[in-house]
DNA sequence: GTCTTTTCTTATCATACATCAATGTGTGAC
DNA sequence: GTCACACATTGATGTATGATAAGAAAAGAC
């Protein structure tokens, strides 16, 4: 299942099919069913995933044992610690699979051999890279200004497909709050008649 | 005063004092007095940021008028809103200066003249904006699990210079709680004896 | 199918932080 | 110097959300 990988790269990069193909030949995939772990805090294991298909949660633990996610990865995402990735240093943070799920297994050396054949890569990490920080600092802005309701309104703005594939209580913990808030939350929205 | 972001240049890429002085060499510098704006929401206006001296931040104003501070840019740090430089899209967010600031505006067309003269600057790029990523997502990280005293422990903690030129109002601001809190929280650490 | 486990809801009570208001302290303008 | 004005502190009170606990509903295991 590279075809996917491939396909990816094809719709941002002008580049022929032959050359998507070559690009991932050396890659390889990997299968997590649900609930079982990718990667864990203090683990030194630079592979980044593109996620085929099914769905990833970043997450941190804290010292209360208590779960807080940073990110969901849903297919045609890219998500990697960069701590350990990209400055070898042991991650921070925790992935595992919410769903079963097929990742594309990116090593350190994929992107100096991509280069070669397509040297525009760079400017599409970077845009990309860019964007990722953008969302980021909206997340940070509404983490600093918003209420319970108003993130979550904001979640399912953003994330329609998410909301109904993801646990609530995954959410209130992305969302910063518990999951009897959040419940509480729902039911006010319920009253004003508020619809997904 | 364009040899100090000459010299950021020279410190991170391998290149020569000659190639430093031609990178630049089309670069203008800008300065701001304290309070004055650099960036407003709504902007269209492709310049980033990199600044020689003085202090800027980076924030949001709410439908109530609040502020938000996502971020302070004090010496050797570049800033700009993504949304306008990268995306071409209207700016989410303002800078202005805390202090009077000198700055040097990189104007979009920067990079690609820069990359000429040294390639390796996009591998560097890269790299930041990993760096940038790993760091909003431990912000996000404490805005999701730590408490108020908390909050203020880790940035005083990662930016001990900062903690002294930045009014607590904006450490507040930057925390997400009120003055008033972050006075209460400061007291409270006084009672334990918690020195800077 | 039934049994077990996880997830979601609801209610009560607790608390961290916000809000409002008053007072204190500093710092720059003149 | 002293007059402002921005900033910081303190106290009284309010409120959104957390904690705890219990029951309902849904999802998996067998």
């Amino acid at each position: 299942m590279l075809e996917k990988f491939a396909q990816y790269l094809q719709n941002r990069l002008a580049i022929t099919n032959e050359q998507a193909a070559e690009a991932v030949s050396c890659l390889k995939t990997k299968t997590v069913k649900k609930g079982q772990t990718l990667l864990n805090a203090g683990d030194l294991k630079s592979e980044a995933y593109f996620i085929n298909n099914g769905l990833l949660r970043y997450f941190s633990i804290d010292e209360k044992g208590k779960e807080h996610i940073i990110q969901f990865a849903p297919e045609n995402w890219m998500l990697s610690d960069r701590d350990t990735t990209v400055f070898n240093e042991p991650a921070f943070f925790y992935i595992d699979a919410i769903e079963d799920t097929e990742v594309v297994v990116i090593k350190k050396d994929f992107f100096p051999a991509i280069q070669n054949i397509v040297p525009e890569i760079l400017q599409l990490n970077i845009l990309m890279l860019h964007n990722s920080i953008r969302f980021m600092q909206k997340r940070i802005n509404m983490l600093l200004s918003a209420t319970a309701e108003e993130r979550y309104l904001d979640f399912i703005k953003l994330y329609p497909n998410l909301t109904l594939r993801v646990p609530q209580w995954m959410i209130a913990s992305y969302l910063g709050i518990t999951p009897e808030s959040l419940s509480r939350v729902r039911k006010d929205l319920a009253k004003k008649h508020f619809k997904l």
